[in-house]
DNA sequence: AATTAGTGCAACCGCAAGCTG
DNA sequence: CCAGCTTGCGGTTGCACTAAT
């Protein structure tokens, strides 16, 4: 224990943050071993709290808020550090969608994920696509294609990696994959945990398709009505970490065929996805995005996918490429 | 090999709500 | 009811690391 300690005095608490600085010259910036060692000490003896006076009494030259931080973020026994995984990433674009930036109420139902981490994920991640796609990331044409377009590939990317027995067949350019359980009966399993207080019903309501346009892959039908079967726990959801060029950038466009029908379908029906789906291209310009591709990688469309670099972590790979091929006459 | 640009993350800042005397 | 203090939250910044040139 810090010998500190001993002199320890609760002072009036009179004084803040700024007074402390004017005190006694506070550290600032990463924190050292020490530091860190002192402050998990002092909490395993006297419990977290009082920010203020914990900083002081501990002898840490730091301020309560950065030794509050510096426990909730970092030092905390539970707080899980890794990769986002799918799992988590589908939760985080569904909360989000729900609540917006509330990332203390996301980080509720993600075990061990502290707000600070989510929010960071969703600037660097999330925005960094959006501002790929040229759109905003609050707009409606972005959430819907998250909705739509990037959740159903994550669940179906989800239920692919939690399957026991995996039958991938191939429809054109497309892979669609039908997920057997170890009881035979075919189920969509949902990435919930179930010690979230989260409703499992929340994600779902949210990826309901208007009846028959949501074809993504073996989900189609089921999508409505999925059964959930929550799968994930913390101890198996290490097998599904992101991977680099792993996350969303593979979710713009699920390309199948079914997905064509999807696009197609909302071209027509006089729905609420009318405004943002007459065409895919008032989600973003293809176009352009394509001409930028070609310009970086310096290649053509019969080779795309084989431009040296994996073009899984650009906007399009080939499968996608082909898709706007059809989707545009391009 | 040196420089530059991009990315991810830890930490800081300001504000507001909640608590307490 | 009010003032002062603490805590929590969301936005922003700075830095280390890596990839590209």
């Amino acid at each position: 224990m810090n010998s500190s300690n001993n002199n320890c005095v609760e002072m009036s608490g009179s004084e803040d943050d700024d007074q402390m600085n004017m005190i006694e010259d506070l550290r600032r910036g990463p924190w050292t071993v020490e530091e860190d060692f002192t402050l998990i000490n002092y909490i395993a003896h006297h419990g977290e709290g009082r920010w203020n006076s914990l900083a002081r009494c501990a002898g840490l030259k730091r301020t309560g808020k950065s030794c509050r931080l510096r426990w909730l973020n970092y030092l905390r026994p539970d707080v899980r550090r890794g990769n986002i995984t799918l799992e988590e990433q589908l939760m985080i674009l569904e909360l989000h969608s729900r609540w917006g930036n509330r990332w203390s109420k996301i980080a509720q139902h993600l075990p061990g994920r502290t707000d600070n981490e989510i929010k960071n994920y969703w600037r660097t991640r999330v925005q960094k696509h959006a501002k790929q796609l040229k759109c905003d990331v609050n707009s409606k044409q972005f959430k819907d294609t998250m909705r739509y377009l990037w959740m159903p590939r994550l669940v179906e990317r989800i239920q692919a990696a939690a399957t026991t027995t995996t039958t991938t067949t191939t429809t054109g350019c497309s892979s669609s994959t039908t997920t057997t359980t170890s009881t035979g009966t075919t189920t969509n399993s949902y990435p919930l945990n179930q010690s979230n207080n989260i409703d499992n019903n929340i994600v779902t309501s949210q990826l309901v398709m208007p009846q028959g346009q949501n074809n993504c892959g073996n989900m189609s039908t089921n999508f409505g009505n999925t059964q959930i079967t929550p799968s994930y726990t913390p101890e198996n959801s290490s097998t599904t970490a992101v991977s680099p060029g792993s996350d969303l950038t593979d979710c713009y466009f699920p390309v199948n065929s079914q997905n064509q029908n999807f696009i197609q379908q909302n071209n027509s029906i006089g729905s609420e996805f009318n405004d943002t789906l007459i065409s895919p291209s008032a989600y973003f310009n293809p176009w352009m995005d394509y001409q930028g591709m070609v310009d970086q990688n310096n290649c053509r469309w019969s080779d795309a996918g084989n431009c040296g670099d994996d073009l899984s972590d650009n906007m399009w790979n080939a499968e996608e490429i082909w898709f706007l091929k059809q989707q545009f006459n391009m």
